[in-house]
RNA sequence: GCCCGGGUAGCUCAGACGGCAGAGCAGCUCACUCGUAAUGAGCAGGUCAGGAGUUCGAUUCUCCUCUCGGGCUCCA
């Protein structure tokens, strides 16, 4: 038998026979590592332990120890899961089950369009260990595409697959002529078609858990029936399964639902309507802070402040076009009778704001001069979310988004889109999010309004900010909507999913459908660029993300009560109530809780509301004007002079160079009337 | 919108072959006045989400609606 050499990560080679396997290779090195082995990578591609290994490979054993396992192993978990259930339910089909973050799932879709409940994931997961126990090795086969059809013919749904699998990757498109399929076959002639790698046995499998069963689109279209999936987690050990387990309660523990309720911030009264919320007087404070801050910003950074209302003529969204397009998010008309003889007039809630301050801008010529024209407002909108979309604050029908349009010339554009995104960047860190990513929406491919040039510039111009903040940037290629290209921040909550907070959308579009036109310093009129923007996205949402951020333990300048001060006893209530007195005079949020309940109850309550300090004051303060200092995440410091703590305050407030109290700062007032700078 | 699972006191949850509805916390009252994370006793609190049906009788069974949760799809 002539002999094939491989090259080992150390750079050494080994000799094998012809036709020698991964396994072969390992247990030539050490039974140790032929036991712990779990994937080869072959010249850097993951591969069954099975698989003979080609002359002059270069080859990398991959244990549990190493992250690219898991993919493998949640793959297989799935197709584990696939044996039990199809074993289980006689009758049963499925489609597609890959490895996803965390885990994996599995699509089926059971006989007599039955459906998975909770107790059956219970009985699944006994199956699968029992699977795994038993230690079948997953034995690789492939087939040509005719054979792989008749292999897979009870399973309607796996020919979809076939072209994917063959081609190695999930792209669509025809199998090409010749392409083999492979399968895997384990136990008692369970098959899977699937590409692999798979780990050498079930008994390989680390832990795992099924987590939730689940309506999904096959192939994830709406119009494709609708597949029961299970999901799943895997980890190559009982510690890493339960961390995990740990991470998701911890995350559900600073959920921004389950923290409205508990730190009073808002609620969604069903009285109201899903997906519309009410701010309770705390998060009423901390809005009212987020919003303030907003505005100095905004004025700051050359914004002028205009308002509209909330209801217009149906004819302002059909000249913009929302009427077309997205008549199905919109909550329906009003109809207004106007005349008495059946002639209505439609009136609709504004889903968006760009028209009206398009009005703004058209209300009188506009020069050259006067560009680029911020507006800013923070506009109430309302979108009818198809029901199953709706989510606590990241989601909602009725939403303030802090939105402004600029209107800028064409020259102008590629600076202006650059300060902005710097701007916006900057602004989110002011509010403590660092966790983000960019996402880049460049032309799609067919309809598209406005030149190559145009395109090419703004998209560049995008691009080019977008690197130098030196984030992650995600490419959406054709992704942008048909009127202009889209930079997006997308900021991630507690359990891990991404909401789209600030955007900046250039809009070759609407300046055309409302004939937008400002005279050029040649005398000539010229049509402006806009540009959309927003950028909490919602106010609501970004809140949410905030309290999800801060795990309701919003920073002190945020607080809705920065100090709770606690007397001891009756006898200091006066001296409590005087120092709150004193705080809320340097502008801060103090209040006091008489003793009625027990010192300790009070902490610990106070505590639970997360108020960055606790203030007790006793004996020894009332007489000598101090107080005692329980900081969040601190230690208590005892005869503290009121008026170092003050001090202490000021500079922890200061220092986020953020307004030091509720209420418009004045600064934001003499912007506001003064000429935006240019 | 679609699939699955929920909705019992303000909150977290028990409960009932179909026969007067339960606890803890929160609230109120009283006592306690306390120096750093739950003092004690008592009181009050419910059309068991809403509507219809079956039944002598429905919070419990059936249907519809609303609503919440987890996903899918969608997100100007």
């Amino acid at each position: 038998m002539s002999a094939i050499s491989v090259t080992l990560p150390d750079g050494s080679q080994r000799e094998l026979d012809e036709g020698s396997t991964g396994a072969d290779l390992a247990a030539d090195i050490g039974s140790g590592l032929a036991k712990a082995v779990l994937i080869a990578e072959v010249n850097g591609e993951p591969r069954d332990l099975s698989a003979p290994l080609p002359d002059g490979a270069t080859v990398k054993f991959l244990t549990k120890r190493d992250p690219e396992v898991l993919e493998h192993l949640r793959h297989s978990t799935a197709h584990v899961l696939a044996q039990a259930v199809l074993e289980m339910w006689p009758g049963a089909t499925f489609a597609g089950g890959p490895p996803i973050e965390d885990g994996f799932y599995y699509d089926f879709e059971l006989p007599d369009g039955a459906t998975f409940s909770e107790d059956d994931l219970a009985r699944i997961e006994k199956r699968m260990t029992q699977i795994i126990k038993s230690n079948q090795p997953f034995e690789r086969y492939e087939l040509d595409l005719d054979e792989a059809m008749a292999e897979m013919g009870d399973h309607p749904y796996k020919p979809a697959f076939m072209s994917a699998a063959s081609a190695g990757d999930d792209s669509d498109g025809e199998a090409p002529a010749g392409e083999k399929i492979s399968f895997y076959r384990n136990g008692d002639g369970f098959v899977d078609m699937c590409r692999g790698p798979h780990l050498p046995s079930t008994g390989k499998l680390g832990w795992f858990k099924l987590m939730r069963v689940a309506g999904a689109y096959f192939r994830g279209s709406e119009s494709n029936p609708m597949l029961q999936r299970i999901y799943g987690t895997a980890w190559t050990s009982k510690d890493d399964l339960a961390a995990h387990l740990d991470r998701l309660e911890q995350a559900a523990a600073r959920d921004h639902r389950r923290l409205g309720a508990e730190l009073d911030l808002f609620s969604f009264p069903d009285e109201i309507g899903s997906g519309l919320a009410v701010f309770h007087p705390k998060g009423g404070i901390v809005r009212m802070l987020m919003e303030d801050y907003s505005r100095k910003r905004h004025a700051e950074a050359g914004y002028e402040f205009v308002n509209s209302p909330h209801i217009t003529k149906e004819n302002l969204f059909q000249t913009s076009g929302h009427l077309e397009w997205f008549a199905e998010g919109m909550f329906p008309p009003m109809q207004l009778d106007l005349d008495g003889d059946g002639n209505s007039t439609d009136y609709y809630l504004k889903p968006m704001n760009c028209p009206f301050h398009i009005l703004i801008f058209r209300a009188r010529m506009r020069s050259y001069r006067e560009l680029p024209l911020r507006m800013f407002e923070f506009g109430a909108v309302y979108r009818y979310e198809k029901s199953g979309v709706l989510h606590g604050l990241t989601r909602v029908r009725g939403l303030t988004m802090d939105d402004a349009h600029i209107f800028t010339t064409k020259e102008n554009m590629a600076d202006e889109l650059g300060s902005l995104l710097d701007f916006v960047l900057s602004l989110l860190r002011d509010y403590g999010l660092d966790d983000f990513y960019l996402e880049l929406s460049t032309r799609p491919e067919e309809k598209a309004v406005g030149t190559d040039a145009e395109w090419e510039e703004a998209t560049e111009a995008l691009r080019k900010v977008a690197e130098g903040q030196g984030l992650e940037l995600v490419m959406d290629p054709g992704g942008g909507a048909f009127y202009g290209p889209k930079i997006s921040v997308q900021a991630r909550d507690a359990i891990g999913r991404t909401w789209q907070m600030s955007t900046i959308q250039v809009d070759f579009q609407l300046p055309q459908r409302f004939e937008l036109e400002y005279v050029g310093s040649d005398g000539e009129r010229h049509r402006p660029i806009m540009i959309h923007r927003a950028l909490f996205g919602s106010v609501e949402r970004f809140f949410g993300v905030l309290v999800e951020h801060y795990a309701g333990a919003f920073p002190t300048w945020l607080a809705p009560v920065q100090a709770t001060i606690l007397p001891v006893a009756d006898a200091h209530d006066d001296y409590a109530h005087a120092l709150s007195a004193r705080l809320e005079q340097a502008g801060y949020r103090a209040e006091v809780i008489e003793a009625n309940d027990t010192l300790g109850k009070r902490i610990r309550n106070a505590k639970g509301q997360k108020v960055p300090y606790v203030l007790v004051v006793g004996d020894d303060d009332v007489a000598s004007d101090t107080v005692g200092v329980n900081p969040r995440g601190g230690s208590v410091e005892r005869d503290v002079a009121v008026d170092e703590f003050i001090a202490r305050l000021a500079a922890e407030v200061d220092s986020k160079g953020v307004p030091e109290a509720p209420g418009v700062d004045q600064r934001v007032i003499d912007a506001a009337s003064s000429p935006a700078s240019s």
